[in-house]
DNA sequence: GTCTATAATATGATAGAC
DNA sequence: GTCTATCATATTATAGAC
C-alpha cells in the first residue's frame, strides 16, 4: 500500500499524498464538515474531478488522511525507553507541527457529531492510548517508581486526557501555554522524585 | 437583559429562549461550521426569516447562545466550599446533561479553525477557568492541605485540561468512562489523603 | 489521469407583503 | 413578528471529452 511503484501507479501514489498533504490543512484550519472538497482541490492546484477521481468521497479522504497520520508517526515512540523522558520528547516535537496538532484536536471532537465518519477511528484510538499508557504505567509500579496509591488505568485516562486538553489550551494561546510544563508536572506527581528517595510528607 | 418584561418584548424574550434551545440542540449535534440556520428554524418550528429576525446573523445566534451558557451554568458553584466536592459535584451534574457538554466540546475545539467566532470567548473563558482554579488551590495550600512540590498554576492547568479532555472521551464512551472517577483521581493525588494524616511513601 | 460542464441540492442573507 | 419568495453563492458528486 506504501510501497514505491514504476508504472502508471507511481503517479497516481504521488497524487494521493500531494491530496493529502492539501487535505491536512484543510481540515486542520476548517474542520471536516466546514471543509470543502473544492478547498481541498484548490490547495492541491487540481480540479476537483481530478481529486474526486483519486478519492471517491469525501469521506474516502477523511479516512485515508487519518490512516496516513498513524502511520506516519513514530507512535510509542521507544526512543530512550523511559516513559517520562518519551512523552516530553514527543509534547516537545508536537510543538514543531502545530498544523497536525490542530487537524487532531479539531477532528476529534468533530467525530463526536451526528453521522460523523472519523467517530470509530477516535473511538478505537482513545482506546488503543490509552491502554498503552496503562501498560507503560504498570512497568513503572512493577520497578516501583509508581507512587503509591496511583491507578495506572485512572493515571493512563487522565494522562491522555491531559495532553489533549491543554494542547487545545495550547492551540488557542501559543504563547502562554507551556505544554511540556504542565505535562512534566504530572508525571513528575505520579510518580517518585527519584531513584530510591524516601520522601516524607509532613 | 433578563429581566421579565411586559409588553411586546415579553414574546420577544420567549421566543429568543425557543431559538437559543433549538441552536444549542443543532450546534451540539452539528458543530457551528457545519450547524445551519435553517436547521435551527426547522427544529424551533419557525421560518429561517423568522430566526434572522431575532438574531441578525449566525455569529450573532452563536454568541447569544455562548452567553446564556454562562449566566445559566452555576459557575463556581460554592456548594459546600469544599473544592473537592464541589468539583465532583459538578462533574456528576455534567453527565445529565450531555448536550451543553457536546456543545462545548464540539466548539472549543472548532474554535481554533480560521475566524471563528467563539474564539475570543473560549480564549478567555480558558484562563479565567484555570485562574479560578489556581485560586482554589492557593487556598488549599495555605491550609495546608495541598500535596508540597504541587504547583496551584501548573495544577490549575492540569484539571481544566483534564476535564475537557476526558467529558471528550465520555461522549465517545459513555459506558466506559467514568468522569468522575478520573478527577477525583488527579485530585486526590494533588491533595493530602485526610485531616493531618502523615504520610510515609517508602 | 485530468479536464470542462453540469446536475441537484444547501447555504446565509434580504425584500417586502401582511 | 411572521411569513413567502428569492438572490447569489457554495456544496458533493457525476458525465463525458481528450
Amino acid at each position: 500500500m506504501s510501497e514505491v511503484r514504476r508504472g502508471p501507479y507511481a503517479k497516481t501514489a504521488e497524487r494521493r499524498q500531494q491530496i493529502l498533504d492539501a487535505a491536512l490543512q484543510v481540515f486542520a484550519s476548517r474542520g471536516y464538515q466546514a471543509g470543502s472538497m473544492r478547498e481541498v482541490a484548490r490547495v492541491a492546484n487540481i480540479q476537483l474531478s481530478t481529486l474526486m477521481h483519486h478519492f471517491n468521497s469525501k469521506e474516502d479522504l477523511l479516512l485515508a488522511l487519518l490512516e496516513r497520520r498513524d502511520a506516519d508517526s513514530p507512535g510509542q515512540r521507544t526512543g530512550t525507553g523511559d516513559l517520562i523522558a518519551d512523552v516530553l520528547s514527543q509534547a516537545r516535537w508536537n510543538q514543531t507541527i502545530p498544523e497536525l496538532i490542530a487537524l487532531y484536536t479539531v477532528l476529534s471532537a468533530d467525530s463526536i457529531t451526528d453521522g460523523h465518519p472519523g467517530r470509530d477511528y477516535f473511538t478505537e484510538r482513545f482506546t488503543t492510548v490509552r491502554r498503552g499508557f496503562q501498560e507503560e504505567f504498570e512497568k513503572l509500579r512493577d520497578a516501583g517508581r509508581l507512587r503509591s496509591g496511583v491507578d495506572p488505568r485512572l493515571a493512563a485516562g487522565c494522562i491522555t486526557a491531559l495532553w489533549d486538553g491543554i494542547q487545545l489550551q495550547w492551540l488557542l494561546q501559543p504563547d502562554e501555554i507551556d505544554v511540556v510544563a504542565y505535562l512534566k508536572a504530572f508525571l513528575e506527581l505520579i510518580t517518585h522524585p527519584a531513584e530510591g528517595t524516601v520522601s516524607y510528607q509532613g
